[in-house]
DNA sequence: GCCAACGTTGGC
DNA sequence: GCCAACGTTGGC
């Protein structure tokens, strides 16, 4: 029998790297992630086929800006044996590897990204993994909290909330 | 810029 | 193995 599709949320501050940019280049590795509560879940449980949130940290707003999908599952992340790479990790073995990587395609950017705001005041929403581990840049979303997260996707229009001016 | 929450490090 | 110090994340 077929395996059920899990369901995830990754953060990625879209400085960085954001919906639109996933959207231009089609398929990216998620490397670079250095948490080992992350890494377990790239290593062991994201599965081709499952669905992935993508989400906006440190933004204006700060909220789900998408979707994305896994392609390929969990494989030894590079750049942590690349001294030149801002994620090198000497202690990380080739042979034995500690960090790992999958691959996501650009699913769909939503029309406007949903507020954190607005997802903390959803009922269905209270026990997100995002509220009770804010820092985990890889986390588990159960099926309930996707389908409401895609009905709010659907129905709202959210207005950019503008940056404050950084004091001088 | 501030600070809470959490993870990592290292002395003992 | 404990725990204080320190670093990082990320909302506000």
């Amino acid at each position: 029998m077929a395996r059920t599709r899990s369901y995830w949320l990754m953060k990625s501050e879209p400085d960085v790297f954001s919906i639109h940019d996933l959207k231009a280049c089609g398929v990216t590795g998620w490397d670079g992630v250095r948490n080992y509560q992350a890494r377990n879940h790239l290593r062991d449980d994201i599965k081709v086929g499952d669905g992935i949130l993508f989400y906006h940290s440190s933004a204006y707003p700060s909220g789900i800006a998408g979707l994305s999908e896994a392609v390929k599952s969990g494989y030894p992340d590079d750049t942590a044996f690349d001294p030149k790479d801002v994620h090198y990790d000497p202690k990380s073995d080739p042979a034995k590897p500690t960090w790992y990587r999958v691959d996501l395609k650009f699913v769909k950017a939503f029309p406007s990204v949903i507020p954190i705001q607005a997802l903390r005041k959803t009922p269905g929403l209270k026990n997100m993994v995002l509220f009770r581990n804010g820092r985990l840049s890889v986390q588990p979303v159960t099926k309930k909290e996707w389908e409401i997260i895609l009905r709010l996707a659907k129905k709202a229009w959210y207005p950019i909330t503008p940056k404050p001016e950084s004091p001088r």
